[in-house]
DNA sequence: CATTTCGGTTGAATCGTGTTAATCTTCCGA
DNA sequence: TCGGAAGATTAACACGATTCAACCGAAATG
């Protein structure tokens, strides 16, 4: 007897093991004296029940899956603490994944997730996920995706307004006499970049006599940032931006680093504006300027939708709760 | 039929249910010809096995847990991180949990963790954990402790000097000409802050002529710093310190954050090290001296130890590896 | 007193996969 | 032609907790 099972718990509190099955599950389908019998016997040999089985008679598992684009932004650290919450209260663990931008660490996820017949999951796509997606649906596992409308909108989702992002960052830039703006970010194949960049071209678009200068970065990291400012700053001075606009914080940090490092003044030469306003951005070097996108109640909104589509699969109905952002103005931009 | 198993594959191929396991889990001992069709069955069914009946029948589970102090913090995250990469190469999933610090929920996903019967634990204890690592070894659950020395040694760890860490820290301040030096951190019962502070007042009072003011916080983020400053700064005049000495970063750019809201210089009027030198570290308003710890390099050895225990655990010796901590200096001390 | 009610308990059946001993097939050499 | 070996496949059971119909005894009811 590697580890203590119910019927060990049964032999020593003299009962049945349906019994003591009832006295975890349904207590007060139990009387009390063999309640605490079996209670202390389960102290006694320190029974701990084993999930694996539990679930296989069950069909479902109680926990929560939720894959991350990015476990190193804190955006996504936030939106995940907001998760836990309600997930706690109703006593389900959550399960966390980061696929880091990549398709096939997403994929692995989901299969995870999958054999593990997680009773619901959050995710924010990267690859092309859909049928992927309708296939768990159909299997009964709710879905909820997270900082980005769906689509086809078949799923429900909690998303924050990328387009008004994206003005309001232009718009700000361009009301502060900018008129050649980039934008870093990437993939641009990846929604919430997607959006917040058609909106920008669009908003410079209006405007007529500004420009725009788009470079793609294969992730959204410090790193992504420095690289693609050393390009901007090795552009010939005419044609140098006097503006940045990067899809997140990180990457907007990265650029700041960038432009100290090369004397380029911010944000008399250079302004910058980022994304998600995490709290970092305030505590830079130069207070960053940035939209604000609400985390942790996109974190508990999802949570609770899902929750909701948890408890009833039929009448919960497909919502797309749309959040709007808020550009918060500091140092970067005040030129 | 909700879902796909086993069974139905069998049919549509053709086969019983123990070859499609067979093929599944030991494709050379399946003719190629019943592989083929197999496959195609799974594909055509959209197969997906029960990790719960896959695991009962195995008796463990391939995953491992992880239970970090606090995700908000980028040094949690880089720790995971590093810890992932060796965990994907043997292919288990990581289950991230976070205690927050708080010992009621690091005690929940104990729970989770153990009824799961993951195959390893990785974990940077809160609370006194002792007694129940203990049982979960025995039940053959390989353990690791992250970030702090195990006092009974019982258990493999991987940590960094912290006592080396505060040392430095607190000789580099000094060396400046700082007298009188605040420590801001805690709970002071977490191993980490304990040898951190308790290196410092060694150096303080090795030195003779220098004091340390110690203010205990609940939690290590930016708004425990904010207000430990506000606090110190509510001192009279003559009582006020010259330095801050950080137990992690988080709480140094907060303590940044309240002096320079306060209008106090930094560093002229007060130097500031912080811990941990996470990325932000470097790009704060003031750039942060730091005891930098090599995080990923933490997870990778960390995650590489538990690997070895579990393929073998009887014959893996218990070993406890102290990585050397490097102060990084950086114009918030440069007075 | 006979009968119903009801809370408490039991024991067998069940969840879906993996394994193992046994069976079947094929093929080769004697 | 037969024996036997090797390979492929099968059937039945095991894993451990939960459930549910059946059962039991005691209390309540007429």
């Amino acid at each position: 007897m590697a580890v203590a099972q119910v019927r060990d718990v049964a032999a020593l509190a003299g009962v049945s093991a349906g019994t003591v099955s009832n006295a975890l599950n349904h207590p007060d389908k139990v009387s009390p004296g063999t309640l605490a019998r079996i209670q202390a016997a389960v102290e006694e040999l320190g029974f701990i029940r084993n999930d694996a089985a539990r679930q296989l008679r069950a069909g479902n598992n109680r926990s929560v899956g939720m894959i991350v684009l990015d476990i190193a932004n804190p955006f996504f650290t936030d939106v995940a603490r907001g998760v836990e919450d309600p997930l706690a209260t109703e006593n389900r663990p959550l399960i966390l994944g980061n696929s880091a931008q990549d398709p096939d660490r997403e994929h692995s996820y989901l299969n995870l997730f999958e054999e593990q017949r997680v009773a619901g999951l959050l995710i924010t796509p990267v690859g092309n996920v859909l049928e992927r997606l309708r296939r768990l649906r159909e299997r009964g596992t709710s879905v909820v995706i997270v900082d980005r409308m769906s689509r086809a909108k078949e799923f429900s989702s909690v998303a924050v307004d990328d387009k008004l992002g994206g003005q309001l960052a232009i718009e700000h830039l361009l009301g502060n006499g900018r008129r050649r703006i980039a934008f870093i970010g990437g993939p641009f194949g990846l929604t919430q970049v997607k959006n917040r960049l058609g909106a920008a071209r669009k908003a410079v678009k209006l405007h007529g006599s500004a420009e725009i200068i788009e470079i793609e970065s294969s992730t959204m990291d410090a790193e992504a940032g420095r690289r693609a400012t050393e390009e901007l700053l090795a552009l010939p001075k005419r044609k140098r931006p006097d503006a940045v606009f990067a899809a997140n914080d990180l990457v907007a940090l990265g650029a700041l680093q960038a432009l100290t490092l090369a004397g380029v003044k911010v944000p008399d030469d250079m302004a910058i504006v980022g994304y998600d306003d995490i709290d970092f951005a305030s505590s830079a070097a130069i207070p960053l300027t940035s939209v604000r996108q609400p985390a942790l109640e996109m974190g508990r909104t999802a949570a609770a939708m899902l929750l909701e589509a948890i408890a009833d699969p039929q009448t919960a109905k497909v919502r797309h709760v749309t959040l709007k952002p808020e550009l918060v103005v500091r140092r970067s931009t005040l030129g």
